[in-house]
Formats: structure tokens, sequence, C-alpha cells
DNA sequence: ACCTGAACACCGTTCAAGT
DNA sequence: ACCTGAACACCGTTCAAGT
């Protein structure tokens, strides 16, 4: 319309897959996953509904790629210049807070094992426990114990209990829950668990367990 | 019509909860998490759409029931009658082979933290955790990360690789993965990985994880 | 090339109506 | 009480048509 050499600069609203993205993870952290609807994306952008698919394949893409956007962010921010066991507490308890930031990132990890965040998670991770002095066999055995340990934590914690944002719900949450447990079950175990359940604290259980895995290999090197 | 009177004593096809969440079982096995449709149940059932809900509240009880009635299955089976380290091996590897048996269990219990199949392995986990001589804080942090780490392997390992049934379909698959790792990612310790990726044991990997964390429980003990 | 939005082929769930 | 199945209110994805 301008004139076919005038190679507009740069129009602002211009679709894009970085674009489409960014506006997938603004969504799932304002509505949560499985509220994200390809329809809700195209009106939230202003354009037609199959737009985005000239960009990405589909909507497993499109969580996919917002998934690793949020794990790059949070692992290039990871400092990673300290002495090797505190180095993998600081990357462990990175995911952990990225992932309780942006509860579907946890779910969205443990659907499927391939995917680029995955592998980017695998490869900090790796690198962390190779300055703990392990290698080949041991480092593979580690690395995919403490890899399958993180997603999984994020998988429990993040879902439930800490989704309640105000800590009154948050209470009132887990003393149901509680009760809950106690009526099906009297298994002293599990009134155990459910008293301790209010006061937990699930950052600090997580460390602990890290803390667990790190003895456990330091106690392998000897 | 055969009288008022006559309860009939039994009939085979009658609805009930158990043989709803049996055929759910049954579909879930042969075509995946997903694959399993309220129609498609129904269909099996030779019945109406809504009649499932007259025993069942949704799709989300009926998935976690089906889910509860595996764990159930399976941890009842465990031999417990063992040393105490034996015993906690032998639980953690009968979960691990009955989400392998059933992969869309794996995917189940870690979309929802707090659902029956969760509680019942906390349980089992808890009860084998005693043995070892832990209690209070130690075992609930101790627990608490074995659980993690079981159902983020069951997560992990159980899409994708595991999924092929085929060993030479396994393989290629692995192959293809592994140069796309390679690919994208030329560090040496992601091309280390792929190498491995393709005579790895997963099942191995997963019990070498458990030791790591035993030792560490161990360790925590001095 | 990029975008539009109607159309397609599905979903899970509800509910009046039947028995 | 239990079951039926049409109806409802949605999905993700495709694709002819536009620019």
């Amino acid at each position: 319309m301008t004139g076919p050499v005038t190679r507009s600069p740069r129009r602002s609203d211009a679709l894009s897959r970085k674009r489409i993205v960014a506006a997938a993870i603004e969504i799932l952290d304002l509505v949560g996953e499985g509220e994200l609807t390809v329809r809700g994306l195209t009106a939230h952008l202003a354009t037609g509904r199959g737009a985005i698919y000239h960009h990405v394949s589909g909507k497993d893409e499109l969580l996919s790629a917002a998934a690793d956007e949020v794990v790059a962010q949070v692992l290039t921010g990871v400092p990673t210049d300290q002495e090797a066991e505190a180095g993998v507490r600081a990357l462990a308890l990175g995911i952990f807070d990225a992932i309780d930031a942006h509860p579907w990132v946890g779910t969205q990890l443990s659907r499927e094992p391939l995917q680029p965040a995955v592998l980017r998670i695998w490869t900090s991770i790796g690198t962390q426990l190779q300055r703990l002095g392990v290698d080949g066999r041991t480092l593979s055995d580690a690395g995919s114990a403490l890899v399958s340990y993180v997603l999984g934590s994020a998988a429990q914690y993040v879902t439930g209990p800490r989704s309640a944002s105000d800590e009154a719900g948050r209470q009132a949450y887990l003393d149901k829950l509680a009760l809950a447990w106690t009526e099906h079950d009297p298994d002293p175990l599990v009134t155990g668990a459910a008293a301790q359940l209010r006061e937990h604290d699930d950052r600090q259980q997580f460390l602990a367990g890290v803390d667990i895995f790190l003895a456990g290999v330091r106690r392998r090197d000897r």
C-alpha cells in the first residue's frame, strides 16, 4: 500500500512466534493451564483463530515453548560461581521457585520428558554435578535421579496447597485435607503426616530432599 | 417385570462404579490416556452417555479411581517381609513396574498430588522408611523426597522411550532423540548423555537413584 | 506470505424423558 | 432408582478466501 520498496521497519503488532509465546505465558500465569485456549489466545492477540498456526505447530508446541522460555530465563539467572554443593542447591531451588511462580510449568514438564525445557534442566544439573567430581555412570545416575526428584517435587508441591495464594486460604485447604486423610485412614503414619501438613514448609522440605540426595552422592564417592 | 418380590440375584451387565472403573482401566491400558473418552467408555459398556454420572462424578474422579485401583493392587502384592532397605527397594520397584505396565498411571499421579493413589503410596513408603529407624522430621523429609523421586521418575521414564513396546522401535526412537539433542546442543555433557541413552536401562537407573537416596538417609543418621 | 473466520470433527456434562 | 440420548456449551485444527 505504501509502495513496494518501503520495507516497513517494524509493526509493533505484527504476529511472531515470540509474541505468541509471550502472550501464552501471560495468560497461563493469569488463569492457569487448561484455561488457556486457542480462542482466548487469539482474542488476546486480536487476530484470527488460525493465525497462530503459521508460527507454531499447535497447542502442544506452544506449551512446551512457553515452559522452555520460563526455564531458560531462570537458569541464566541462577548464580553459578560458588562451591559445588551450594551450586547444586541454588540451581535446584531456582527451578523450584520458578515452578512455584508459574505452576503450569510443573505440570507441563512432567507431561513430556523430552521437551526442550527438560533437556535444559538436564544439562544445567549435569554441569553442577560434574563440579562435585562425579563422572561417567555415576554422573548419569545422579543426574537422572536429581532431575526426577526436582520435577517430581514440582508436580507434587505446586498443585494444591501452594496454589492458594493467600495464607488463610492455604491453611483452610490444608486443614480440610488433613481431616479427609485422617478420616479415611487411621494409620498413625498418616495422622502424623496430616498433623505436620499444616505447618510444614514446602520449600524447606524440598531442600531437605536435595540434601539427602547430596549426602547420598557424597557417600558413593568413598 | 418378573414380579416385585423376585430380587434378581445378579445381573452381570448391571452398571456399577466397580464395573465402570474396570472398563476404564481396560481402555486406558489398550489405547492410553487422552484416548479415553466418555463416549468410548459408554459404548464399551453398552450404555447411555450420561449413565456413568450416576456412579462417578466425572472424568477426573474416574481417572483417579482407576489409578488408585492399579496402585492398590500392586501395593498389596509387594513383599514386605525382608530387611528394611530391601523393603524400600522392593516397594519403589513395584511402583515403578506398575507404572511401566500402565503408563497412564504415571501421568495421572503427577496431575493431582492429593488423590487417593498418592496417599496410598505415601503411606506405604512411610511405613517402609520407619523400618529404617528414622522418625519425626527426618521421616517426613525422607518420605516426601522418596515419593517425589518415585513419581518424578515415573513421569520421566514412562512416556516416550518405554512406550515403544518393540525393541527396534525403541532404539530407533532413542537414536532420533539422541541426534536431535546433539544437533541443538554441542555441550559434551549432552553428547555423552545422548550416547548413553541408547543402551541405558531405565529400571536399573531408577534403582541407582533409590540407592543414592538410601545412602543419603543412612548418612543422615550418623 | 500472512492472516481471517467459518466450518469441521470432536469433547465432557446436563437433563428432560423414559422404564 | 437407574438409565437413555439428544442438546448444550465448549474444544483444537483446517482451509478456502481474502489482502
